[in-house]
DNA sequence: GTGCAGAAAATCGTATACAATTTTGCCGCC
DNA sequence: GGCGGCAAAATTGTATACGATTTTCTGCAC
């Protein structure tokens, strides 16, 4: 299968075509196919879909609004390069809401969606063990996959588009400054958490669940680079 | 005066003419001279501003990211309409979100901080004992900037844009929902918070937020209106 | 008078065109 | 050879144009 929903969802709102582009664009940056820092040109983006600059356009706009992509006037749009002190703030943002988001889950939350989320973790362990820049990738969208489900069942649609929009940018964060060969997540955390909530021990899952993240930062190393101008030189 | 701000700030980032025509209408809808389900049309938001449907439309398209408006597909742009689900998902949210911002916040507030946000309070008593819509339409700015300086002050800028958009819908829900004459919220609450914070009593601070934010929602009336095609045939 | 078809009007979706700005390359000058 | 400056190229900002879809209006049949 390729990436669970193709994008078939809510074909009532926005504007049809610019959705699409979006969404592709975003997949290719939380896969991290695209790098920080990459110029993404509105015509290029329009000949590559086959659109016109309007539709590249209104999609680049779309991605800025969720971080993904820096567009500076009259300059072009890029894929967002997250300094440390805008990773810190991405990191501390969710250290703030999981727990809250955890509890509210753990309120509603169905032996379905237990089942579920342990479905995601066995696909998740499958992935880590195998080889190769495609589990990889699949790897990383999958440990991302845990913590929106988990907004999912929570029930609220606007912390689930906010969590959409922190895990996405936590990829581009670790691809810049993650160390670890392990890309993402410490995958046994996830089981822990899910294991805690199982057993209605919330407090423990929202300890496991600062724990985790507190893991996943640590792996990062963010001391500031020299000048940034002299860093997107690099990245060209 | 016009309207505060001529917005004149960073002047480096997206598409500059969309921008001010977003504020304008966001500004508009939060102090509620734009009802709920009012329809926005791209030729008449264009001319209003005299710009072309291709401002106006980016302008649209980036409030409907915010949640102030909603775009259906060939049927144009609306001022949103939240739904009670909706609306007790943004209180939910602001429930999850505030007291945890309200920690960071408190841990590296400045006196210069305290002066500002007893200042804010100042001018909120004196809207609210002013008579008139203006008058109210301030009150509601103010109401909404305490809890948003509370996330400036906090230092995370993502949470600051969150709380933003957060509280803009909330605006929006109080004016469909609400009931009391008093149109926002208890004033003198949010006076305790303050007094909680300087004096480092962090829980209670907390807890005051959070019996705050149960208030505005208690102020609600969330019971199902008849059928949403109904209801937008009387707001057209 | 009511109801339904079809045309006209309005509005949105997308592409193209043109103006403004930035970037790049070239040439003369020091 | 290096440094400024001007012109060409590339790229973005905005407007206009055209096709598609929805809505509204009209008129005819019942």
């Amino acid at each position: 299968m390729k990436s669970a929903a193709k994008a078939q969802q809510a074909e009532d709102s926005a504007d049809t075509g610019a959705q699409q582009i979006r969404d592709a664009i975003r997949e290719a940056i939380v896969e991290r196919r695209l790098s920080p820092g990459t110029k993404l040109s509105e015509s290029d983006v329009g000949n590559l879909f086959n659109v016109s600059r309007t539709l590249a356009r209104a999609a680049l706009q779309a991605l800025s609004y969720e971080g993904l992509v820096s567009v500076e006037k009259n300059r072009g749009a890029f894929v967002a390069y997250p300094s440390p002190e805008e990773a810190r703030q991405i990191f501390s943002a969710r250290r703030l809401v999981e727990p809250g988001i955890l509890r509210e889950a753990a309120a509603q939350i169905t032996p379905d969606d237990i089942a579920h989320l342990r479905q995601l973790l066995l696909e998740e362990g499958r992935l880590m063990s195998e080889r190769g820049q495609t589990a990889r990738r699949a790897e990383i969208k999958a440990s991302g996959d845990f913590h929106l489900t988990l907004a999912l069942i929570s029930g609220n649609s606007i912390m689930q588009r906010f969590m959409e929009e922190l895990v996405a940018r936590s990829s581009l964060v670790i691809a810049l400054y993650g160390q670890s060969t392990a890309s993402s997540c410490g995958h046994s955390e996830h089981g822990d958490i899910i294991s805690a909530i199982e057993a209605n021990e919330l407090d423990r899952a929202c300890q496991l669940m600062l724990h985790h993240i507190a893991h996943i930062e640590a792996d990062l190393d963010l001391r500031e680079r020299k000048s940034l101008g002299l860093k997107e030189a690099f990245e060209l």
